[in-house]
DNA sequence: TTGTATGCGTTATCAA
DNA sequence: TTGATAACGCATACAA
């Protein structure tokens, strides 16, 4: 017999009835069993090395105990953390992870996620999400790093707006006044959110946006950001890898960091610290939002009209040599 | 009517029974039924949104288009751009991945690969098996940047021997003659491999073994090779994390790199170039790692007799400023 | 507390 | 070329 035992083969060997195996196998209903009973069906059990046929279950159940996890690009050092986060959280329930990346293409987001539900996935984890996007209220549905402006989706989200006064009040007790911005992209919560609290934070008018959260584009932003302002003193960056495209151009212009212009990043993605020179930014606990959000995600499963949460977690300043007072 | 639509609601819409229209639907199948029934039947399916339900059709064909992939931890950086090339190479043939870390942890992997075999996976991609891993012949199964000693197991692995090779060869061309190597762990395929590499390419003798591919393993063993060896001018680490660790214990010995001892790694992660000094490396290929790992899956799930292909990718020397000529 | 019967949606087999 | 029917393995409403 190499054939995978079913549940009939678990129920024959104790010598129930299948539903009764069915009943003894599953937590919820083990109640309504004998005891003895029970402890005959475990055995059973364990001695096939029986394992449900999650198919078969899916079918009937409509629930597969699945997860589908959406990001841009897993290459992308915030979201390895975030993921393995994730994953972490949906164990503690028993529930896995079906992963996808879309590049940011919104076209493949769709086709991913039509894909993922035709495989009964029971609920998703988005991190790709624009501000204006309208997601189905059919299935549940957390965003993790991002958020919609209605809010009317439950999100897990870093606190964007403290983490860039912090670095903001930082930069200004430094004796910085001539403070510059390169956004992240503004159809991007996290871009539009930071964007917007450097504005409160500042009054400033000193900034651009980079076409999308990389160092090329932090790069070329940064360019039209000298061009545009003269004399800025010090460069928040919309994120790290931003950051390291201000490096880049900064470095093109024959400007040195903190010398000449001071940088700040958002993240405190790992190796910021062994950057040349090491980056000041706000680390965010990317891996607890992840959890958090695993955790969202399973309460949102097992009451789909509970509340749309919004969950945002502390930021931290990280200090490093990025950062200095101007010259005088 | 706002159920997801079944193959019974496309058939009565096309006017046909529902095992027409399956077989309309399914490409296989297609061929024997007749044109115009075919174009009924997927205008059917298209008016009304259908997707089929994968539980029911993996409780049928017991397959599931899912492949499972299991890693140590997706916070290591070889691993998000081979697992992004996975992606990739199953999204070819309509696979999606369900993903897995076990910390290294073999209890782990074991219900992993268990919970995952339950939910119908049709084949898995390890990134997690040591050499002497006996793995079970019933699933197809594909192993990355891994082998076993036996080579029963297909595997996609980068060439350690030359790597390592191409290391010593530059080493030797600047001058060293007294090269340690600190290695990875015994029980990967990895380490093994890239030790035995070093043994013959040095004939020294000069070796500490890491207890994992970590910074602080390799700040430890480095510490061990210092003491037990003197005088010793380069030493070659078994990947760059562990490099990592051996700038921090040679910095901890007031030693420089590379004016004091030239320090190479292996992988060429990412931010390997941004180190201080940049780090002399060995590049693998990431992505076509994980991109041919799922080929290959592909092409065991559709012929489980085929030979156990074993695939070795090129590796290139990147020389950066962590190495150069010896002190005279 | 346990057994019986049924159906989840799909596809494979068999017959027409 | 199509239709009828059964079966995949499980969980539940109902009966005992």
């Amino acid at each position: 017999m190499d054939k995978v035992p079913t549940i009939k083969d678990v129920a024959d060997r104790a010598g129930v009835h299948a539903a009764t195996a069915s009943r003894a196998l599953n937590t919820a209903t083990r109640g309504m069993v004998n005891t003895r009973t029970v402890t005959r069906v475990l055995e059973a059990a364990k001695a096939l090395g029986y394992a449900p046929n999650s198919a078969a279950r899916s079918l009937r159940t409509r629930t597969s105990s699945v997860a589908g996890v959406i990001i841009p690009d897993l290459r992308n050092p915030v979201f390895p953390p975030i993921v393995r986060g994730i994953e972490d959280g949906l164990r503690e329930a028993g529930y896995m992870a079906l992963l996808g990346n879309t590049d940011g293409d919104i076209d493949r987001e769709r086709e991913l996620f039509d894909a993922m539900r035709g495989r009964q996935t029971d609920g998703f984890i988005l991190a790709t999400s624009r501000r204006d996007d309208e997601l189905p209220a059919t299935v549940p549905t957390v965003l993790v790093n991002r958020r919609t402006d209605t809010g009317a989706v439950p999100s897990v989200t870093a606190d964007n707006d403290a983490g860039v006064r912090m670095v903001v009040r930082s930069l200004v007790e430094l004796g910085h006044s001539r403070i510059g911005h390169v956004a992240g992209p503004r159809h991007l919560s996290t871009g539009w959110e930071r964007y917007r609290a450097f504005v409160d934070a500042t009054g400033a008018e000193s900034v651009t946006f980079a076409a999308a959260f990389t160092e090329e584009a932090g790069f070329e932003a940064t360019l039209r950001l000298l061009d545009a302002y003269e004399g800025l003193t010090a460069i928040v960056a919309g994120n790290d890898l931003i950051a390291l495209g201000c490096y880049a151009a900064l470095a093109s212009r024959g400007l040195s960091v903190p010398e000449d212009v001071s940088v700040t990043g958002f993240n405190d993605i790992p190796f910021a610290d062994r950057q040349r020179p090491g980056l000041t930014t706000i680390r965010i606990p990317h891996y607890d939002i992840g959890l958090e959000s695993a955790r969202l995600l399973l309460a949102r499963i097992a009451n789909p009209a509970a509340p749309a949460k919004r969950i945002v977690l502390p930021v931290e300043l990280i200090t490093r040599g990025s950062t200095a007072s101007p010259k005088p």
